[in-house]
Formats: C-alpha cells, sequence, structure tokens
DNA sequence: ATGGTCGTACAACGA
C-alpha cells in the first residue's frame, strides 16, 4: 500500500511596484489583510538597505527577507513566511549596480522552488535607442536577462513577477492604436519580452485567468484627474510561472482598489496562488 | 497637441 500524497496547499505569492517601501510600509497591513501572501516581491523600494523597514515586515509575519536597495532609485525586496536563500548566480545587468533583481529559493515542503523578483528599466519617452538611451538601456536589459534565461534552460518549479515596464497584449493597454508608439507597448520592446518569455519556456500566468480578449491593467498614471473614470491603465506587473506549474494555478487577483487608498502607488498590488 | 502627478531629496531627474 502507497503512502498518501501529500495535501497540496496552495502558494500565495504577490507583486507590487511600491514606489517607496519606507513612505509606504504603512500600506502593507493592508495588502496582508486583502491578499494574504506568503511570499510579496516588491519593486522601486528606493531605500538603501540600512533604511529598509525590517520592523514594519516582520511584524507583519515576513520573517524571511532578502532585500537589495540603493539611495533614491530602483531597489526590489523579497519577502517571505517561509525560509528564503539568495540564489548565488547574481547578475549585475548591463554593468549598472542597480538593483533591479533578485533570484531567491523558497524552502517549500515539496522542494525548493526559485521566485525571480524582477524591476525592468522603464525606457523614458523616446522609444528610439539611438535618441534615448533610457530606451536603450530597456533594451540591452532585455537582452541580457533573456540571453542569460537562455543559457539557464527552461524553468522547472519556479516563478518570475515584477515591474516588467511593458504590456505586451492588445487589451493590456487602454487603447492599442493609440499605444503601439508608447514606451511600454511598442512593436520592438514586445517582441523583446516575447522573446525573454520564450527562452524560459514560460507561462504567463494572469492571462491564464484573464482572456486576452478582455482588458486587464496592474497600473494607472498618477496624471489622470480621475484615474478610475479614465481607465486609461497598463498591464505592466506580471507573473510568470515554469510550464510544471501552469497545471498548478489556482486563483489570481489584482488588487484594483489599491489605487485608491491614501497616498497609494501607482501599481496595484497582484497575487497568484499556486499549487507547488 | 499638450500637460497632467508623484518620490527623492532639495535641484532635477526618473517614472
Amino acid at each position: 500500500m502507497t503512502a498518501p500524497a501529500a495535501v497540496a496547499t496552495p502558494l500565495r505569492v504577490a507583486t507590487w511596484n511600491i514606489n517607496s517601501v519606507r513612505l509606504r510600509a504603512p500600506l502593507l497591513r493592508q495588502v496582508m489583510d486583502e491578499l494574504n501572501p506568503d511570499v510579496l516581491c516588491l519593486q522601486e523600494t528606493k531605500t538603501p538597505d540600512e533604511h529598509f523597514p525590517h520592523e514594519a515586515a516582520e511584524a507583519l509575519g515576513f520573517t524571511h527577507r532578502i532585500i537589495t536597495g540603493m539611495k533614491g532609485y530602483n531597489g526590489v525586496a523579497v519577502l517571505s513566511r517561509l525560509p528564503l536563500t539568495r540564489m548565488p548566480d547574481w547578475q549585475d545587468w548591463c554593468g549598472k549596480g542597480d538593483c533591479r533583481h533578485l533570484g531567491v529559493s523558497v524552502d517549500l515542503p515539496g522542494g525548493p522552488m526559485e521566485v525571480h523578483n524582477f524591476y525592468v528599466p522603464a525606457g523614458g519617452d523616446v522609444p528610439d535607442r539611438g535618441a534615448n538611451p533610457k530606451f536603450a538601456h530597456k533594451l540591452d536589459f532585455l537582452a541580457e536577462v533573456t540571453a542569460w534565461t537562455a543559457a539557464r534552460g527552461p524553468a522547472r518549479r519556479s516563478v518570475l513577477v515584477g515591474d516588467l515596464n511593458i504590456a505586451p497584449m492588445e487589451h493590456d493597454v487602454w487603447s492599442h492604436k493609440q499605444m503601439l508608439g508608447v514606451v511600454s507597448h511598442t512593436p520592438v520592446e514586445v517582441e523583446a519580452m516575447g522573446r525573454w518569455i520564450a527562452a524560459g519556456g514560460w507561462y504567463d500566468a494572469l492571462r491564464h485567468f484573464v482572456p486576452a480578449d478582455q482588458k486587464l491593467y496592474t497600473w494607472w498614471s498618477y496624471r489622470a484627474k480621475d484615474w478610475r473614470a479614465a481607465d486609461r491603465g497598463r498591464r505592466l506587473d506580471h507573473v510568470w510561472v515554469s510550464q510544471d506549474l501552469a497545471g498548478g494555478l489556482r486563483r489570481h487577483a489584482v488588487l484594483k482598489d489599491a489605487r485608491d487608498w491614501p497616498q497609494t502607488s501607482d501599481h496595484v498590488p497582484v497575487l497568484m496562488e499556486i499549487v507547488v
């Protein structure tokens, strides 16, 4: 007689571009109340490691934390209820030392699972490599990450989340036609993202739940008078899973109401529940 | 067609 299979408990992974972790640490309580993630990946923490609000994270049950931050810009963090190990093959993308990626291993009963937390360069305003060094940096970053991904081979027991600053599909933006020349939705960026996702054999977990013909956004500009009425959003934040985890996808949530919180980020938290 | 708002850190830059 065989032993009964272990009961699979879904893991809850969330991602949020928090746009300053020091300013918005109090909002993490609301993220926990609404989404209750086991692993929370943050981008744009904008904080040197010595000033990270560890106490606030600890108080929410995130006893394991791996962070990489710098003064004023960028910065990513992985907060977890489960033990984490930083992955050894850290890359300094484009040689800039700008704290845009953490790869961690999460200690789970069924074996370790990789979590990659990315903050891809926004790319500035002009979608021209020659005229705009920030756009060149974005494309170079994507090319480097894609080459690294291809060299590692297809992802297994892995999740990739973050602010990837690209809205690849027609209904990831409010107007495909009007956005074709706007950085985040240009064909050259969308193609670069396509090469990245193919290189890792990644699976777009949010679009597993929301059909391609339905609008799906995770970001709304601060500049709109009434962001909800205008609803000119973009899907800049992503959750990708390795093919072997696609069958374990159980539920997603895009916490749109967070966009109305007092002094909130222009991105909203996104949750994925996965049996691993 | 343009300007619109944030955060960091104190002028200007990045988004």
